[in-house]
DNA sequence: CGGGATCCCCGTAGATACTG
DNA sequence: CAGTATCTACGGGGATCCCG
């Protein structure tokens, strides 16, 4: 599956390109656990800014990964929660994360070795 | 937020910040099918700079994901190519891509769905 | 041929203030 | 509480030139 120059519709980029950013997979770490309200989100990241999650939110929203449920009520409520789609890329995603555990060691030792402690 | 080698909190984070970026997979997915020269996977992947793939490989090289060959000849040859470590990503990666692959279509049904109301 | 150095543009992320 | 708007800084990434 070669990518010629002018090639968009490359599925893997793409889908790559929306999860690979820095915040999407720890939003969809955190909603895997159950619903929870933006608020909540954000302590539950830790350091992501609001303006951050709201947009990383409203892309897994458009992109349907996440679903959002507005309360009308007087303190404004809103909880986010996974879709099937949401859901169902965990399962790949977690074949990654073991990977990375496994092999994090590995990698960190490389690293090392190239960084200057050639010894 | 760099931290250093030893003091990585978070694998996960660590390893889909390096596989994760624009070019990374791009290059492991090229050299998945056997040694390529700098060049040859400059035109392989067709829509990267020359300076982005020399980053790339520099720390694909450094991370262990890559093996970087020179031959001392008179018109410089450098070839690259996955070490095990960096062909084993191509496994859980492989999920992934099946997984983008799969539910593509969705993902972009959801998106203009979103985008500009059902039209 | 392989790539480093430089210049520059532009998107992105952070902080803060404001709104409903 | 749940965002949005603005302003700014940072750095990624392309183009180009140059060197081994």
């Amino acid at each position: 599956m070669e990518s010629p120059p002018f090639d968009q519709p490359c599925p893997i980029r793409d889908v790559l390109d929306r999860i690979g950013d820095q915040w999407s997979l720890l939003v969809l770490d955190a909603l895997a656990r159950g619903t929870l309200r933006f608020n909540e989100l954000l302590r539950a990241i830790g350091d992501v800014s609001k303006q951050m999650l709201s947009k990383t939110l409203k892309r897994l929203e458009q992109d349907g990964f996440v679903a959002r449920r507005v309360y009308p009520e007087v303190p404004p409520r809103v909880e986010y929660a996974l879709t099937d789609l949401g859901r169902s890329i965990l399962e790949p995603m977690g074949q990654l994360v073991a990977w990375a555990e496994a092999n994090h060691r590995a990698i960190v030792e490389a690293r090392r070795r190239a960084a200057g402690g050639v010894a």
